[in-house]
DNA sequence: TATGAATGAGTCTTCATTCAT
DNA sequence: TATGAATGAAGACTCATTCAT
């Protein structure tokens, strides 16, 4: 319907692309290159897209998109939910049920998508896009920071780092890079994902008892 | 006294470079550019160095290898200590206090070569050390294969997936290259560590009692 | 009307690199002086051509082609003549009057090309022509591989090495690059010609009358 | 005795400078490179050597040199033949025993040195030696020279062109070069050679007998 | 919508050579 | 005799980008 949203060399430009960046990388890659294969001139890449970085971004955006609104839709329910409740499940699970749902949709939509998603991890550098992640990682923070100020109360005397919400948050995306780029199918994925939840828990829930040296 | 290995020359090749490399990373930084703030013609940094990534390499090699040898050390010690005792504390310790005290000089030699070491967790891509960091979980990994073995004899029913070796290791590493990352002091780095060593030991242990969902 | 074979750049740049090749050959030839000469920058030079080789290549390609299709349109000729025909003329003629209007065509298609020829000749060294001459001796090759045949029946007590008929395929097309390598004019040239008949068949005759010793 | 001809570090080079040149070529041959494999540093290649060229002629100046007093001592004793006898064998045999002498001497000295000579004629593009066979050439023409003059008288008639003392000349160096470059073995080559002679001397001949077309 | 010619600074690397020591 | 540091121009080639058509 509209104009430079459809078109058949736009597909093709995106679809070359797409192998080229994940088989290169966003710097190695050559426009050259992708224009060649596609069988379109360079022109016509820049009919469609502004630069470089547009075009990359165009080709990943998709996952990224799911990937951050499944993020944000979790949020968003989880902060509606009861204080109160929240406060009597944390000494137990600061890994809910509904995150482990989450973390499991997750996981899906990146198996879905591997590829890109390991171009975003390991490829972008030199894009707009190098540090994406941290998106990830300070979105998913805020909620820690919250559970934080709970904790406190709880073990008043631990002596815990500012960090620990950020490192918290870093390293449950870090699980999930981990995942996606060392585990192939994602049935495997899935039962390595309970490890996980245990193992982030369990490291959440000693930090707190951390003893002064 | 010796030749090729002092230069003022290269001295200040190296200086120069080191900047440029922290600053741009392996693949956008340009030899023209070195040269020319080096005051040098690109002869003279190709009679000190082979090529791009030889330079590279050089900057970097002196405080990677004193990570390298300090891990190997560690582990040369560990492999002597007795097996009997390492089952009686695995329970409660898998990072023992000597653990903790690697942990620590690896801190502290992070923190004297902390632009150093960003650069080559950050900016190494397109060089041939791109993927070091592989190397040094590698090697540390092998000690967390040994420990699952005794694990799994004290906890037959826990569902592990084999990965589990290699994701301690790897968040061993990463536990450390995100303090580099995100903390500036060392004394503050030092402090987080102790959060970091409980946080691991907690997921460690919590790993094994996964229960079968 | 086609778009890659018409340009005036592609033909400035032909024009100069023919020059240039020419003068220098092709290892000595500089693609920085090439397109410092015809006025173009080296990224337009790299739109026509592939590389140096191919460049050179496209300078020198007309004249081999006629050369090559000159002859092999002659010994596809030549093929279809009776056998019978070949037999009884043999020792008269081994160079038919078909031969030597060919080598007259010859001679003339590289008197209309004769830097360009010389080029291949003397200067194509480090190009992936550097052994062309071959493939026109190897194509002329077959031709005497079968007359030495005929000759051997006819004289069987001749003591002929097995190298002969490349010899006498290599010492033809010699003839024709001395000629053209020390010889000015096309007109002289061609009188040049009958003394090379003369000669060369000549030299034929002989080697089958050669004595043991 | 004497300085600069005798040392251990200049034959070395040499050494390393001949497989160099012979695998490479004089052009593509590099300096730095028969430094390093010689374990030399470039001041002392240039202590020895003017320049390249200079290590060039030095690497294959003895063979060079053995040819050419080869052939110039088979030369001056030739002129001091009575001419008389010349023009009672002209006739018969443009190549003299002595001739047919010189040749296996010739031929021997080549497959002696094979693979420098091989240098000389194939890779010697770029340097001051590139066009030397054009001096045995030019040596072997006089000779030649003289004897059309003989045959002109036995031949009036003949169309001959003045070319063809040189071409002749010309001819018998290439029948030598087609030797080295094509048959392996010495042997091989020798009985090759009696060909040769055959072929030569039949080619000499049939030219004088060239009819006016 | 697309073409395709052209830009020109930029890439890393190699070269023969020089010269103070 | 030799060292080895340094030159600096030159090598082929690639890049993302532009723009008249």
């Amino acid at each position: 319907m509209k104009s430079t949203e459809n078109s058949e060399t736009r597909d093709k430009i995106i679809q070359v692309a797409k192998k080229e960046f994940i088989e290169q990388g966003y710097m190695k890659a050559s426009l050259r290159q992708i224009c060649k294969k596609a069988g379109v001139t360079t022109g016509a890449l820049y009919f469609f897209f502004k630069d470089k970085d547009d075009l990359f971004c165009t080709v990943v955006q998709a996952p990224l998109q799911a990937l951050y609104s499944t993020m944000m839709d979790h949020y968003t329910i989880e902060k509606e939910i009861d204080e109160k409740e929240i406060l009597e499940t944390l000494s137990k699970d600061i890994i809910s049920s509904e995150d482990k749902k989450t973390m499991d949709k997750i996981i899906h939509i990146m198996y879905e998508n591997r590829e890109l998603i390991l171009l975003i991890l390991t490829g972008a550098q030199g894009s707009s896009l190098e540090n994406v992640i941290d998106k990830f990682i300070n979105a998913s923070e805020n909620q820690y920071k919250l559970m934080c100020e709970k904790m406190k109360k709880l073990y008043p005397d631990a002596k815990v780092s500012p960090h620990i919400s950020h490192w918290f948050a870093h390293d449950q995306i870090n699980a999930l890079v981990y995942t996606i780029t060392h585990i192939d199918s994602e049935k495997e994925a899935m039962e390595f994902n309970n490890n996980m939840v245990a193992y982030l828990m369990g490291g959440w829930h000693s930090v707190w008892k951390t003893e002064v040296e």
